[in-house]
RNA sequence: GCGCCCGUAGCUCAGCUGGAUAGAGCGCUGCCCUCCGAAGGCAGAGGUCGGGGGUUCGAAUCCCUCCGGGCGCGCCA
């Protein structure tokens, strides 16, 4: 019987228990957590407290009767128990080993597919990365990136269909600043003197881009109107950075499903039918000239201008069309967005509720980040052009330590990024920490017996586990799924590579204190097992945050 | 001024929607390779969970208030 199944069987014959003694009690709800300290057992039951008013007795009192209760009228449920204490109120039990073994043989019957949910049916749609076509990506893409797509892994494994998107902000002013900012360079490849827009886009990445284009057209646009140039230099910046943010996000390891742009929205007439949706609700009014959302009705400071006076929709006017288009396709919409957009939370859940989806919208709001460098600060000022790219810094560290890093912290709280920590390959670096743990696991294995592995794998041989280090290793792989729902539940990924870090920590401890190759075949064997559950479950929780699962590593630091 | 986020060990941070003596990594002090990878393990020191109230059997966690830090408050995108 599995753990789960165990507890539940516990949980179970509790609630009768409590029916029979406590007939006049609200049902209670027994749930087990895994309690802080190992002496108090595997897991641990509060169901006394909740009780205890009830029966008129002490918290104690109600547990121990319980667990009295518990041995003598459902002697098959405590047989799966090598403990059941009431301790200060609480239940704490201890599992018996032949249950770790059984999750140990899950593990290696299911392999990948190890606590895998079924499609469950509901469709969600998942919005992050989301930059201005006007430059390469940088850190704060990189953040979102990594806690996105390790999100989006996290909700698959869970059986949500996801879909994950983009919005190419390519409508609007900073498309002519982005084309007169690349027309300039192109222009001073002719004459170096000639002038820089005021608030153009400094960056030198506009240089190659400008180069493509003087090899392309010649001079041809030195001596045509601005009226032009601007569309062809604006689409041609656009497309051209476009492109290399999709290979860079690609090379980041995210995937996507739709690149969806702004400009489309508006061109195919949907951002005017869908606030036109938004009027014949109800929620707009007309001052001065333009079209307001009643926003402040739903949570948001004020209302917000969605057309404006001369009769185009504003930024947010797009997003009420995006938004009531991702609402209507997706049964859950959630967008991760950047540290300049406190401001979006209210906004865009009041206009959830405006369009008829309440409480059908999360937004994230991934903290700020301070790159270091050492002890010194990297500036990152993008007005002065000097901007460290998302590609520069996966040059410095690799996509493995910059995707660990990202979403190692909890996501609303501010990030400080070392670039010489992450690239370091010392004891102080999280992720060679967990790598090294798996390619350990690899390493023994090579020295094991071909014969051995094999018999391992089947999982036929589990009865030789008992070792406290090699029970609590199994403990924790088994908590893969539960972690995992976890994560999909509260959005939280940095979970993920916090869970990481814990199966890395007990297997480093298990291979202390248990020598695997033994010259006893069956401990062999078992240990052998135990093993290859780790690497598989290591595997799966360094896939899930897009990190590789080395077989080796270099040894050179 | 209003809104959102944050404040936990010297540093960087967890704390699983209210549970037991508040945890981890780094740094510091010591120990452990005749053995499968020491990029590892063990032990120790280090705390008024920003301050103060409240809710209850029980609060780092929920509510109020104050202090401190970050970000946002355009008919820009």
């Amino acid at each position: 019987m599995l753990p789960d199944d165990a507890l539940a069987a516990f949980a179970a014959a509790i609630a009768d228990l409590v029916a029979e003694r406590y007939p006049d009690a609200p049902a209670p709800t027994v749930a087990f957590e895994a309690p802080r300290r190992p002496e108090f057992g595997d897991f641990a039951t509060n169901v006394a407290f909740s009780l205890a008013k009830a029966a008129r007795r002490s918290p104690n009192d109600v547990a121990a009767s319980l667990v009295a209760d518990l041995r003598e009228k459902a002697p098959n449920v405590a047989a799966l128990f090598a403990a059941i204490d009431p301790v200060a109120g609480f239940i704490n039990v201890r599992l018996a080993p032949i249950v770790w073994r059984t999750q140990i043989a899950a593990i290696l019957r299911d392999g990948e597919a190890f606590g895998r949910k079924a499609p469950r049916g509901e469709r969600i749609s998942l919005e992050f990365g989301s930059a201005n076509p006007t430059g390469p990506l940088v850190v704060v893409q990189g953040r979102t990136l990594s806690i996105g797509g390790t999100l989006a892994n996290a909700l698959r494994y869970c059986g949500y269909d996801v879909f994950v998107e983009w919005i190419i902000n390519d409508h609007g002013n900073q498309m002519d600043t982005l084309g007169r900012s690349l027309y300039a360079r192109y222009a001073q490849r002719f004459d170096p003197s000639h002038a820089f827009p005021e608030d153009g886009y400094p960056g030198e990445y506009l240089l190659p881009l400008a180069q493509r284009l003087a090899e392309r057209d010649g001079e041809k646009w030195l001596h045509e109107p601005e009226s032009a140039w601007l569309p062809v230099f604006a689409k041609f910046g656009r497309d051209t950075l476009v492109a290399e943010q999709q290979v860079t996000a690609q090379r980041f390891g995210v995937r996507y499903d739709l690149w969806q742009s702004e400009r489309e929205l508006h061109e195919t007439g949907n951002v005017l039918a869908d606030i036109a949706h938004l009027r014949e609700l109800g929620h707009t009014y007309e001052l001065e000239g333009a079209l307001f959302f009643r926003a402040s009705e739903f949570g948001d400071d004020k209302d917000r201008v969605i057309i404006r006076g001369d009769g185009r929709p504003t930024y947010y006017g797009a997003d009420i069309a995006y938004h009531y288009e991702k609402l209507k396709r997706a049964d859950r919409v959630i967008d991760i967005l950047g540290p300049d957009h406190h401001g979006y939370i209210n906004r865009l859940k009041g206009l959830a509720e405006a369009l008829g989806y309440p409480g059908r919208l999360d937004v994230l709001i991934a903290q700020q980040i301070t790159l270091m460098r050492g002890n010194e600060q990297v500036s990152m000022s993008k007005r002065a052009g000097n901007i460290i790219t998302l590609d520069d810094i996966l040059d410095e560290v690799g996509v493995d330590a910059a995707r660990f890093f990202f979403v190692m912290l909890a996501t609303d709280s501010p990030l400080t990024f070392d670039l010489k920590l992450a690239v370091e390959a010392s004891s102080e670096n999280p992720v060679y920490y967990v790598q090294y743990g798996h390619a350990r696991i690899a390493s023994v294995l090579k020295n094991a017996d071909p014969a051995d592995v094999r018999a391992a794998r089947s999982g036929a041989d589990l009865d030789a586990l008992g070792e406290p280090s090699e029970l609590a290793l199994a403990r924790r792989l088994g908590e893969l799924p539960r972690v995992v729902q976890g994560v999909a539940d509260h959005l939280a990924p940095h979970r993920l590579a916090k869970y990481a870090r814990d199966v890395a920590s007990d297997f480093h401890q298990f291979y202390t204190e248990c020598k695997i190759l033994t010259d006893d075949p069956a401990q062999r064997r078992a240990r052998l097992a135990l093993c290859l559950a780790a690497k598989s479950v290591l595997a799966q929780v360094l896939g899930l945050i897009g990190v590789s699962a080395p077989e080796s590593m270099e040894r050179d630091g």
